[in-house]
DNA sequence: TACATATATCGTAATATTGCAATATTAAAT
DNA sequence: ATTTAATATTGCAATATTACGATATATGTA
């Protein structure tokens, strides 16, 4: 095996895994974090921020993308990518939501 | 290769790499959702909740544990899974800043 | 003690991820 | 047209993940 049996679960869950995988390596938060400080998009930089050669950037990137979390837009020879601030909200009220449920819960366990 | 260079991050990198990394499968998003609602901790339904086989979700659940995200008190023959608020907290906090940087951004780019 | 129940572990097959060197692509600059 | 710079793609080796059948373990019960 080695696929997940993502056609049994719930559209949203799947959205929220696909979302969490994307940044479940430290390269990618780390990227996250850069395009969240840096004002300006300044693009090719990461390459230079990460201690990691270019074609794994690009694939960190690339993986990042596929979740929908950045998108590039081609300047010149250069690419500009920023976060899709949507999707981080969509993980920020996800998050919200559990952490919340979870203290109005009263425990009786563990 | 396959493995990660952890050691070229930060902790908190590393750490919340961890965390989403053990949320990146949509039957852990649906283990910690179900434990979430759940009021008292009953255990053991978590196999039967997934249409996954048991030694699957014992190993989900191991992963969930190896992160720090659920901990698993023996009640008798069951085991008494429960989320530790704590980190889901940490996870509450961390989108929030996220998401609230980028708010204030001022965007020149995409 | 023997049995049933709940959970974990082992072994293994299929597939995915990580990382990089080599190479390709693309667009600006000379 | 050539060169340079930035980024992507390819190909590959090492390792990790996913899933499950078979089996082990541990605890309660007859």
């Amino acid at each position: 095996m080695g696929a997940s049996k993502t056609e049994h679960f719930t559209n949203k869950q799947n959205e929220i895994a696909i979302l969490a995988k994307a940044l479940g390596h430290p390269a990618r938060i780390a990227i996250l974090e850069y395009l969240t400080t840096v004002d300006t998009c300044i693009c090719g930089d990461i390459v230079n921020e990460l201690p990691l050669a270019q074609p794994t950037v690009s694939q960190h990137l690339k993986e990042l993308k596929n979740a929908g979390i950045i998108k590039g837009s081609i300047e010149g020879t250069a690419i500009c990518y920023c976060i899709d601030e949507s999707v981080l909200e969509k993980l920020q009220l996800y998050f919200d939501g559990v952490a919340n449920s979870l203290k109005k819960k009263k425990k009786n366990c563990c």
